[in-house]
DNA sequence: TACCGTTTTAAACGTATGTTTAAAACGAAT
DNA sequence: ATTCGTTTTAAACATACGTTTAAAACGGTA
């Protein structure tokens, strides 16, 4: 099947250089150029450049969710009416995006960054084919969020999640600068599963901190000095 | 003083596009016919595209990061040797950012969001550029970050400094998505301020959380269930 | 009014983009 | 060997971009 190798080779290059400079920076020609195919290729598998990168997303997303749906179903089930444990909750999140890219673990920095590219960027057409088809699945994971912190209200769970999103995202969007940085700053060089078992941490306290402010630090003003 | 319109004019449109599209996917026609001004107005007024993206951090940034400093070197000399509290210091920092926008509160989200896509989109130049001229500002506040937790070790916070980062950066970058979201789900409108007084808990609770995982979870097979 | 530096303007420049075209090359089936 | 659907290719298309140009308009000063 050589026509394959055409997508494939095209799936990949776009998927490395959307993750490193963006989609409205990255340009087929380029993408084709990578890939050693016809500029023309991409239009002809896929119809346009909006389809090209709603591709490479499904490349991971779809096998994730599969993996992920069935990993939540037998937690789900194993809990019976127990609250679901979050930390947990939040690792089997974690190792399935490791095991979905086991073969090549620098994919999952480049799925997380093209994440964070997806919401943060413009390029509406991308939040909306990620609803479409994967908002099923965030919703049901919203759910075992909600049932692993049964007393947060439904306002401070929604706000807590997207601060979760936010400091994951943003890392794995930034991981190879930030291990780079890391290297530089305090000498040591972090595999991607290190930086997980930091960050797991970090959230799971942060989602499950007291809810009022403990200090008295409710006022708005500083010090006054201009 | 007719010139100085002009450039006003340019800098307000280009600050609202800018966060609201990106970089790469504004035009300097968009920005001319929303400013009402000739498309050649800026490179006379600004040289290049690059240099007006700068020009738009400069406008947040030369003001917050002045009012900042001499913030934190109040907070610093009151101190005099006691650690310095991290939700104090967390909340000098929104609050002179909140201070800076005092006027048009939705400035606040423009920048985080400009921040924000500084950060992730590619644009090399722009981080370069905040580098270079913000980057000891930075330096100052991490150094004050880390008195107020030396029990952490460097790697450790070097982290959880960028989790922070990114929790803040990702929320306000989608903070209008979000509050919108928020409205449709929760049923409450939440203003920015309110954002923060849930977002600083949270982050400080991530940083101030005990360093090593304290549930048993520390493997990385999850259920083997394909 | 005449002058001159500053600013604005319309038009064009060169380049790059996503997409389309129509012909060529390919591969299996008749 | 010929046919036929699929795939690849080079070339062109139309459009959009950032930038430059040179002339026009402006505004205070002599």
């Amino acid at each position: 099947m050589p026509q394959k190798d055409t997508s494939k080779a095209i799936l990949e290059a776009a998927e490395q250089l959307f993750s490193e400079r963006g989609f409205a920076e990255t340009s087929l020609r380029t993408i084709t150029a990578r890939a050693g195919v016809n500029l023309a290729a991409v239009n002809y598998h896929f119809g346009s450049k909006k389809s090209l990168i709603h591709a490479v997303f499904a490349g991971f997303l779809t096998p994730f969710t599969a993996r992920l749906r069935s990993e939540l179903s037998l937690y789900e089930e194993s809990l019976a009416d127990e609250p679901a444990e979050l930390r947990y909750l939040l690792g089997i999140v974690f190792n399935t995006a490791l095991l979905t890219c086991a073969d090549q673990p620098e994919r999952l920095n480049r799925f997380m960054r093209l994440l964070g590219l997806a919401y943060t960027q413009g390029q509406g057409h991308i939040k909306r084919y990620l609803n479409r088809e994967y908002g099923e699945d965030f919703a049901s994971f919203s759910d075992l969020l909600r049932r692993s912190m049964p007393e947060l209200s439904a306002e401070e769970l929604y706000w807590r999640f997207h601060f979760m999103l936010g400091a994951v995202m943003f890392t794995f969007s930034g991981v190879d600068t930030l291990k780079a940085m890391a290297e530089h700053d305090v000498g040591r060089l972090a595999q991607t599963s290190d930086v997980i078992d930091l960050l797991l941490p970090f959230v799971a306290g942060g989602m499950q901190v007291p809810a009022q402010l403990p200090v008295a630090f409710a006022g708005r003003e500083v010090s006054g000095a201009s």
